[in-house]
DNA sequence: GGCATATAGTTAGTTAAGCAACTATTCAAA
DNA sequence: TTTGAATAGTTGCTTAACTAACTATATGCC
């Protein structure tokens, strides 16, 4: 496998993520600005539970690509701030089911529509099919490497 | 501006980044298994340096994309692991210049190496030009929010 | 039934990011 | 020349990530 494939400032930006990070970084000033008093991770916990309420940590572990502990902590916040409450499965009981509070539900308009302005503003100069190509590359980055 | 764009998916994985941060783990693992005893953000630091020795703090923010408070603990951990050395500037005694030690010298070349394979196994099944649209794209993102 | 194993979740310890407030030094303008 | 603004860096606080070790519950095999 040839070592010399990269030069080293793509190299450098492939592997920092630069990118989503200016996103994450912008939607979260977003949310600041508009008084959510949420972070980027416990909003994207919740884009999970909007999709699909009560489900289970290990589902959202799987969801947001993050792992049991990170899960258990996010939740405990997300508890703090009254916008999702732990209810114990009553057919295994190891599991806690994951249930967004009225206080939650209230947020996703809101909060989707700053993500969606986020994105918006990131790709307003970028032509559709290049937007799908990347989109596509970075789906196969991550199935390379799961 | 249409809030109708994108569709959930995209929207959630763009904002996440999940490419770069399977990337970013995937190297932190070959260090792991390689004895490198150093994380991936070390690494980035480090990266600049074998790039340009005794630049700034500030001048490591910029390459870095990190606020100082973070360049601030990062460099204190690294001068723990022995990797760099801050000196004072002569000329402004404001600045610290960070110098790469020897040892901080030798693991160039290995560490570069494992980021490259790393890079080549998430990028093997990605036609090159598909590559070079992904790039610019990312890029973009990064010029349109900074 | 009982024991080994797997699964769900928690806790502890380290590293890192972002923000705000702070110190020290430099620079520039009155 | 002194005073005010800008710059470089540090510290404190909160949130979050990863690893390893842990508890509790469930499952499956004998």
């Amino acid at each position: 496998m040839p070592n010399n494939q990269f030069k080293r400032g793509e190299l450098y930006s492939f592997i920092t993520g630069k990118a989503s990070t200016a996103i994450a970084r912008r939607l979260q000033k977003k949310f600041n600005t508009a008084a959510l008093n949420l972070t980027i991770e416990q909003w994207s916990v919740l884009y999970h539970l909007w999709k699909q309420d009560g489900i289970s940590q290990q589902e959202l572990c799987n969801a947001t690509f993050r792992d049991k502990p990170s899960i258990t902590r996010l939740v405990d916040n997300l508890e703090k701030l009254d916008l999702v409450k732990r209810i114990a499965s009553k057919e295994d009981r190891r599991i806690n089911m994951i249930f967004l509070t009225p206080r939650a539900q209230q947020l996703q308009d809101q909060s989707m529509g700053l993500a969606t302005e986020t994105l918006n503003e990131a790709l307003k100069t970028v032509p559709e099919e290049q937007i799908e190509i990347c989109k596509s590359v970075l789906q196969i980055v991550y199935d390379n490497l799961k």
